[in-house]
DNA sequence: GTCGTTTCTTAACAATTGTCAACGTCCTAT
DNA sequence: ATAGGACGTTGACAATTGTTAAGAAACGAC
């Protein structure tokens, strides 16, 4: 019942009932993600942009030494997408993995395209979300050169709390830059 | 004489020669920023989007212990703003700082938001720009959470090679994420 | 040019994080 | 209920980076 979806956009913009149905059948119907599940397979195109009903997923790449490396989280009310693969419709160096169930609706590239062509105030939305991505990721890098690791918890700690309980802890510590190891090291000093 | 600015536009988005007019009007004359200075006082608001014809420029903030951390920078053809504060009219906690005399255009918020309404086309630029941004951030916070400083020097070295000759070692340390004394050693360790 | 300042380098030592190995706990499939 | 596997914790040691201090080199003002 795309409420959420509904909802979100017009935080950023004012709809008319016109251009929200528009949005919604465009965006298809509700899909569930199995927890665990890629939203696409490893070596794939993302070919969607995704909104995230309910849920979390966990981003991830392959680092050159093999490792499989956690960088952000996405929850219920964002939108999720890489922007690389889903704009030049090239390989994804990103999986997307199911922390828990997800229930997301999706729109590819050609439907968006038409809306934004359609509905100046859509593409609008759609810079604005590029617009927070981009604020938010900026944050995100400046925590990391320049903030400690049990900095990071601490904050992550107050400002995610539900994260911790959402997410198993050798992703929250990659997502901090560190080792599973340091991150517990981190835990045992901050509970004395 | 606009010519990168619109150069850099034509490369995303197909121009016609009535909104080139308009871009060009909006974006104002060229300025000069000279070497050292901030492109707006500190605790100021980032009332604008910069476009740099020439030069280099600085990207940092005040971190909480006190210390002045140098996070990106953006030379010729790129352009720049500090979205949190421009889009919402906030304090900005970023400074942008000329390395070298900077040449460089700008538009401010109403401007801008007049030629989006205007010149649907402008939008999907501005569009670009952020997604593009939002791409580039990704990378870097993936380099920071995943890469030693070491790798990250090499990286640089074969990437932005210029940008060690036209910046100052202190800043392509804070930049890698380390101190001034850790990129020396690097740097004697990879000379070796 | 010289003087004074800033930047860069180097070295010793401290703090942080990584690596490896062992162990306990929890979860799940059977 | 039990066995196996994944996850989290701990400890010893290694690697990396930070801190401090000192001196060398580069740069600007005069």
């Amino acid at each position: 019942m795309k409420t959420l979806l509904i909802s979100s956009i017009n935080k950023q913009i004012q709809l008319n009932p016109q251009e929200e149905a528009d949005a919604i059948l465009a965006f298809g119907q509700t899909l569930t993600l199995p927890k665990d599940q890629l939203l696409y397979p490893i070596n794939g195109v993302c070919k969607y942009i995704y909104f995230i009903e309910k849920g979390i997923i966990r981003h991830s790449y392959n680092s050159e030494s093999g490792e499989n490396i956690t960088c952000d989280f996405s929850m219920e009310g964002q939108f999720l997408t890489d922007y690389g693969s889903f704009t030049k419709n090239e390989l994804s160096l990103y999986q997307f993995q199911a922390m828990e169930e997800v229930l997301y609706l999706k729109i590819n590239l050609s439907d968006l395209s038409k809306l934004y062509a359609s509905y100046p105030k859509i593409e609008t939305f759609g810079r604005l979300i590029a617009e927070q991505t981009a604020q938010r990721i900026t944050q995100m890098a400046r925590s990391l050169i320049s903030e400690k690791a049990a900095y990071r918890y601490e904050r992550l700690l107050k400002e995610r709390p539900d994260l911790l309980q959402r997410v198993p802890q050798k992703y929250i510590a990659a997502y901090l830059g560190i080792k599973p190891e340091s991150l517990s090291r981190i835990r045992k000093t901050y509970s004395n």
